[in-house]
DNA sequence: TCGATATAGTTATCATGCTAACTAATGGAG
DNA sequence: CTCCATTAGTTAGCATGATAACTATATCGA
């Protein structure tokens, strides 16, 4: 995360990276910009799950699983790909999740190493009850964010 | 953090979000490219501090008593309060730097319970020693990223 | 078919964010 | 001056990211 309050002024940044060639100013304070205002974004919207009992990556892997067109399960490394976060990672939270209910694992056909992950109706439930006030948060922020 | 590798399309977006009021789905797409970016970014330069025994947040911790004007040290909570981070934190951030020796702490003359912190010489150099490959890295990214 | 290698997933452990609850020092109201 | 609320900082404990090392199953080649 990077929650830097002050970004340094365009100065500053020439001044500190004085010595090196191939450098570009803005592209830097650019890049400053993007990391604090993902990580402040990032920050609102964990705190919004938190009082849904989610969190953000919670929600995400039921979101891979329901926008899957065709099927409604996915195996745990198919999500781990979609999320591009680490298998263990994975397995934590979707361990979360079946605790809370909100997915159930069963055993896939095919392989018997994988475990196929759908949502159960409660897991349903709560993407309908949580999209509407993620949609207004992202939103919101957005206006006070430079396009 | 927010990995999510494949960003929902536009119609997705408002596809869910069918039944909010108050709805733009370009801004909610915006903020959703923002957070993934500003997660990716972090991700790849927590990476490479790793490998300089530092992390973003030892490093910003050391930029802001660095490019404090008149004074060459600060207080924890003047810190926390720069960094936009919670005191606890810093805390132990600023542990860590002690022992590495990037950072030193004395007693504040006017407050018994606060702690000034300033850069040792290690610590101006551990900051000459990673600026450059800091900025690169921004430069290089943003590259990738649409202005 | 058997044995080596690769893959799916889990467990263990570490780093970094948070809040809650604590200690110690400050400072204002009476 | 004394007492109590506030402030600086730390400690304890939780969640979520990572990697390394493990088990169990698949798969490929001799």
């Amino acid at each position: 995360m990077f929650f830097l309050k002050e970004l340094p002024s365009r100065q500053m940044v020439e001044g500190y990276a004085g010595r090196v060639d191939d450098f570009d100013a803005d592209a830097v304070l650019r890049g400053l910009r993007i990391m604090r205002d993902g990580s402040l974004l990032i920050r609102e919207l964990e705190a919004y799950f938190a009082r849904h009992a989610l969190s953000q990556l919670r929600f995400l892997a039921m979101i891979v699983i329901d926008r899957e067109p065709d099927r409604d399960s996915l195996t745990a490394g198919e999500i781990a790909e979609r999320l591009d976060v680490s298998r263990p990672v994975v397995t934590r939270t979707l361990q979360g999740l079946e605790k809370a209910g909100l997915v159930a694992t069963s055993s896939n056909a095919d392989d018997a190493r994988a475990r196929d992950v759908a949502l159960t109706p409660a897991g349903h439930g709560k993407l309908d009850e949580v999209l509407p006030g993620y949609f207004s948060i992202l939103h919101h922020a957005m206006k006070g964010i430079a396009a």
